[in-house]
DNA sequence: CTGTTAGCGCGTTCAA
DNA sequence: TTGAACGCGCTAACAG
C-alpha cells in the first residue's frame, strides 16, 4: 500500500474527530477512489482526466463541498490569478466603469481583483503597495498616480505586468491605456473658442491629470490671446460640494466668466447647482464644462456639455492586455501603448 | 556550516543560477547572518527579537529588497489577513462611503480587501463567492443581497465571521450591522403626511431592500386612507437615466402627483432633471425625496430632501465587528446586532 | 491517463 | 532570545 501524504496517515485512524480541519485534496481523493493529484487535475485541467474519473471526482467534491484551497495552489504554481487594481477612491470615482468592466472581464477569465485605495497619503500608499506585492499579484493595474519613486521602483522590482490607465505618460512603467490629457485641454479650448467663448475660468481638484488637462488649456487659450484664465483650484475628492464652492469663490471674487471648465462631471453639477441657485441661466448666462461623462451624469442639465471617456471601454482593453500577457508563451511581451481618444460632447448645441 | 533546507539544498550545489527565483526568507538570512525563523520574528513580532538583531534584519531587508510572501505565511498559519466585501456594483454605489471607511479601518489594521462585484447575476454570484473563500479570508461583509441559497450555506460551511452591513434582516447569517427599511418607509410617510402631502408616487429601481422601503411606504400611507400610490419600478442601476425616465414614465401616464418618493439621490437626481426640463418647480409643483445622501448628492439641489444614512459610522462598526472578532481569544463570539438608524432631512423647511 | 516524489515559502512548535 | 524540524495544501515534473 503506498504511504499516504499528510496528516491524515492511514486507514487505521478511527473517524477524525479532528476540531474543523478543513477539507483537503486528500479528502477529496479518499472519496473518489483516486489519487490526490486526479483530483487536482480533474478540478484545474479537466481535460487531462478520463470522462469516468472526472466524474467521480466532482460527485466526491459536491458530497465533500470541497473549496480549494488558492493559498496553498498559488504557492505551489507560482501563479495567485490575482491582479491588483489600484485607483484613488471609490467614491464618485470618473473610473468607476472602467473599473466595473474591468473586474467583469477579468472575473470572467477567472482572476479576482485585489482593491487598493490609494487616498491622497504618498506614504499610506507605499505600504499598501508592500502589502499588496505580498500576495503575489499576477499584475496590477494604475489609475491614480503613483506618487513615490521607491513605488514604482518596487514595482518594476516585482517584475509582474502593470498597465498604466487613463493616462499617456512619457515614462511609462509597462503598459498603457489611455489618453492625452493635454489633448483634451486643447481640443475644449479649441471648441469653446470656436463657439466664441471669450471669458473663460476653471474650478478644478488638486489632481495631477486634471491640472494637466487645465495647464494645457490654459496654454492653447494663451496661443488666442486669452492671457487670464481665473481658476479656482480645490482639495480632492470632487464633489458636488467642491462645485458649488468653486463657483461661488469666482463670483465672490468679482470675477466676470461665460464659461466655466470642471475637472470632473460631478464637480460640474455642484457648478449648475450654484449656477442655479444664482438664478443664473445655463448655457445662456454660463456655459458649463464637464470631463468624464461619468454615469451619463451630464444628462442632470440638457446644457452641461462634457468630455466623454469611455472608460467602459478602457476596462476592456486593459483587461485584454493583461490577458495577453499572462497568456504570452514565453516573453513575447509586446508593448502596450493604446491610446483611446475621448469625444467633446457639446449637448447645448444639438 | 548549518544544513541548509529546502531548494538549495546542500554545500556542494553551484552558485545557484535560478531563472528568477524570488527572494526568501532564507536570502535574507544569510544577509543578515541570522536564521530564516529569526528574520520571519523580526518581521511578524518585532518585540521577541533583540534589538540588535532585528536591525541587522531590517537592513538586510531593506538592501535586498525583500517583499514577504503572503501566501506562504498565510498558508502556514492558517491566516489570510484578508476580508472579502461583497456589493452591487461600484458605480454610483450608495455604499461608497461605507465601502472606503472600511477598507480605510482594515486596511490600518493591517488587513486587505478583496472586492466582489455580486451585479445582477445570482449563478455567478455563486461561482464568485465560491472562488474568494478560496483565498480563505478571515472574514466576508455583504452589502448587497446574496441571492442564492447554496450561497448562504457555502458561506456557513466556512465558518468565518460574517457581516451583513445596510440591513436589519431576520434570519442574519451572522453578524449585522444596518437599520430597518421598513422604518424607512414608514418614517418617511409619517413625514411627508404631516406636511400636508396627498398625491404620493414613487420612481424605484428593482432593488429588494429599495422595495421593501417603497411596500412599507405603501402601508403605511394606506393607514391614512391613501391608497393608490402610483409606481415606476426600473432595473437597476440607479442612474440618473432612471430618474428622468421614471419621472416622465409617471406624469406620460397623467399621474398627478406633489411628492415623489425616490430610491436614491441618485435617482432623485434624475428626477430633479426631468421636472426641471418640464418647467416644474421643486418643492412648490413637486417635492421630491431621495435616499442615502450620497456624497451629499441633496446638495444639488437646495429643496432636495433625503433619508440621510451615515455610511461612513457603518463602516467603522462593520470593520469593528470584525476586527473584535478577529481578536477573540476563543470562541467568546458575542452576537452582534447594530441598528444604526436614520436621518430624515428635509431641506425645503431649513 | 494516472500516480509518485519533491518542494513552493513560511509559521508553529518545540528544544536549546 | 534563537534555532531546527516539520508540515500547511497544493502542483510541477517526471515516471509508469
Amino acid at each position: 500500500m503506498p504511504k499516504k501524504t499528510g496528516r491524515s496517515a492511514d486507514p487505521a485512524s478511527p473517524p477524525e474527530p479532528k476540531k474543523s480541519a478543513s477539507l483537503t485534496l486528500i479528502d477529496v481523493a479518499r472519496v473518489a477512489g483516486v489519487s490526490p493529484m486526479t483530483v487536482s487535475r480533474a478540478l484545474s485541467r479537466p481535460d487531462l482526466v478520463s470522462e469516468q474519473t472526472r466524474e467521480k471526482v466532482m460527485t466526491a467534491v459536491r458530497k465533500t463541498g470541497y473549496v480549494p484551497n488558492m493559498l496553498a495552489g498559488s504557492l505551489a504554481s507560482n501563479k495567485s490569478r490575482l491582479v491588483a487594481i489600484f485607483l484613488p477612491t471609490i467614491a464618485n470615482s470618473i473610473f468607476a466603469d472602467t473599473v466595473q468592466a474591468l473586474m467583469d472581464r477579468l472575473t470572467q477569465a477567472g482572476y479576482q481583483t485585489l482593491l487598493g485605495l490609494t487616498g491622497y497619503d504618498a506614504e499610506q500608499e507605499e505600504k499598501l503597495l508592500e502589502a499588496v506585492l505580498g500576495r503575489r499579484p499576477d499584475g496590477i493595474v494604475l489609475t491614480g498616480t503613483l506618487h513615490t519613486e521607491s513605488s514604482r521602483t518596487r514595482l518594476a522590482q516585482a517584475g509582474i505586468p502593470v498597465v498604466e490607465a487613463w493616462d499617456l505618460s512619457e515614462d511609462p512603467i509597462d503598459m498603457l491605456v489611455g489618453f492625452s490629457h493635454e489633448k483634451v485641454g486643447e481640443a475644449t479650448a479649441r471648441h469653446l473658442l470656436s463657439k466664441g467663448y471669450k471669458r473663460f475660468s476653471i474650478v478644478s481638484i488638486g489632481d495631477p491629470r486634471g491640472l494637466r488637462r487645465c495647464n494645457s488649456l490654459i496654454a492653447e487659450l494663451k496661443q488666442h490671446g486669452i492671457d487670464t484664465v481665473p481658476m479656482q483650484v480645490l482639495a480632492p475628492p470632487a464633489t458636488l460640494q467642491v462645485g458649488r464652492e468653486g463657483l461661488a469663490g469666482l463670483l465672490d471674487r468679482g470675477v466676470a466668466t461665460d464659461v466655466v471648465v470642471c475637472s470632473s462631471d460631478t464637480v460640474a453639477q455642484g457648478v449648475l447647482a450654484e449656477a442655479a441657485s444664482r438664478g443664473l441661466r445655463v448655457p445662456e448666462d454660463l456655459a458649463v464644462m464637464g470631463f468624464g461623462d461619468l454615469s451619463s451624469a451630464a444628462q442632470v442639465h440638457p446644457a452641461l456639455s462634457t468630455v466623454k471617456v469611455d472608460g467602459n471601454r478602457i476596462g476592456l482593453q486593459v483587461a485584454q492586455a493583461l490577458l495577453d500577457r499572462f497568456n504570452a508563451p514565453g516573453d513575447s511581451a509586446r508593448p502596450v501603448r493604446v491610446d483611446t481618444g475621448f469625444t467633446l460632447i457639446d449637448r447645448a448645441s444639438t
